[in-house]
DNA sequence: CAAGAATTTAAACATTTGTTTAAAAAAACC
DNA sequence: GGTTTTTTTAAACAAATGTTTAAATTCTTG
């Protein structure tokens, strides 16, 4: 049943791995609802009871795919929000990792939403990355400044989804703006860059230049 | 084929609104791939043939639905971006539309953005209603705010997705707060309350409060 | 009321879907 | 080299899905 033990030698890309890289492609794009096990086969270029073989139902093999994917989404995000560096830095840094992210991967944030939306059950597996985000420094580090007066009143939760939802919800929306805004490829990275440092702007700005007392 | 054409009585809620009624909740929830026949059917508590006999298939059913969906998520936009009142009460007063909208329909952003993304060709049919948005009072009323002073320079392409994010994000991720900060229907309620008020702060504050030259 | 039209139903249809089987091919092992 | 194990394949499976049929029921209308 295992495959070879030997590990000195590099594994040439297994079928297991094209599985893996043909389902993320299909999932993403289609969902775990639009994408069919053939789908997957199809865009791995192998036959379709390998899908079975490997990964014993399709449901396995999302479940693999959605927690690689949870983690992709969340780990760079945690790392950046306990790097001992300024607030005002921090949150600079973490827009544009989410802006890289997502330019890496267009529908990631779309997907994620999506499915934990139909299964909110799904990410009670992935509930350590969450806590990670309770836990991290990020909140005493913001109230400590709050304390300071060097930044405006405001919890965590208020302040992350407005550090993440701008861009995001470009790419979330990348088909419709691009739709409304009659904008191809180049278009919309063009429109999407420029976007991106307004909103470290409008957000630094909101939240460091204001009425101190 | 056509029933009574008497339109002196009121038509006691049809079998064709049922059917739309009940696949607008099962589509909105599920989505187009995620919905079958057979779900919407029982929804509506009617045979499984009727919504083939009123609407000749899924796919016709759901056009009909999405584009219900397409100018629910528009009009309401449309129409203040075209009242009479100043920036700074237009962009208050849209952000606060865009709340009620949410709240009434948390899935409805979610919905859109997936369906579009999934097929963007099926907005074609809509082009109009995003027509009504370039040709709406919005840029001009900006761009003359911006040349007298009292507004930051930005173009609409920027400030609409800023305005909109915000309240949509939540929403759109509704499941994954409310999992991820361990609130239930009633907490993610009053949250959203809060950030909708610190979102048209926040917004307000970056477009009219800044050096002005 | 009776004839015709519209609506509703149960059943079936052909495809598609996720999954399994059993044999073939390839790889690993002694 | 021959045996065993692992991997791959073609074919089939049952269940689910969108759709249609044809009969039954209800409604309309003269």
């Amino acid at each position: 049943m295992k495959k070879s033990m030997d590990c000195s030698v590099l594994p040439s890309k297994s079928t297991e791995e094209r599985i893996r890289e043909a389902a993320k492609r299909v999932f993403l794009e289609k969902g775990f609802d639009g994408a069919t096990s053939r789908d997957i086969a199809d865009a791995a270029g192998i036959n379709i009871a390998l899908t079975n073989y490997y990964f014993r139902s399709k449901e396995k093999l999302f479940i693999s795919i959605f927690e690689e994917m949870i983690q992709l989404f969340f780990n760079g995000m945690v790392d950046i929000m306990n790097k001992p560096i300024s607030l005002r830095e921090k949150i600079a840094e973490l827009i544009r990792h989410d802006f890289q992210l997502m330019k890496e991967n267009p529908s990631l944030s779309l997907f994620v939403m999506n499915e934990v939306h139909r299964n909110p059950e799904r990410m009670v597996n992935s509930i350590g990355v969450m806590k990670q985000i309770h836990h991290s420094m990020f909140e005493e580090q913001l109230q400590q400044e709050v304390k300071q007066g060097t930044v405006r009143a405001i919890n965590a939760i208020h302040l992350l989804p407005m550090i993440f939802c701008n861009i995001q919800f470009l790419f979330i929306g990348k088909a419709m703006h691009m739709k409304m805004w009659q904008m191809d490829e180049a278009g919309f990275d063009k429109f999407a860059d420029n976007h991106k440092q307004l909103v470290i702007d409008m957000i630094t700005n909101y939240l460091f230049e204001f009425e101190k007392v």
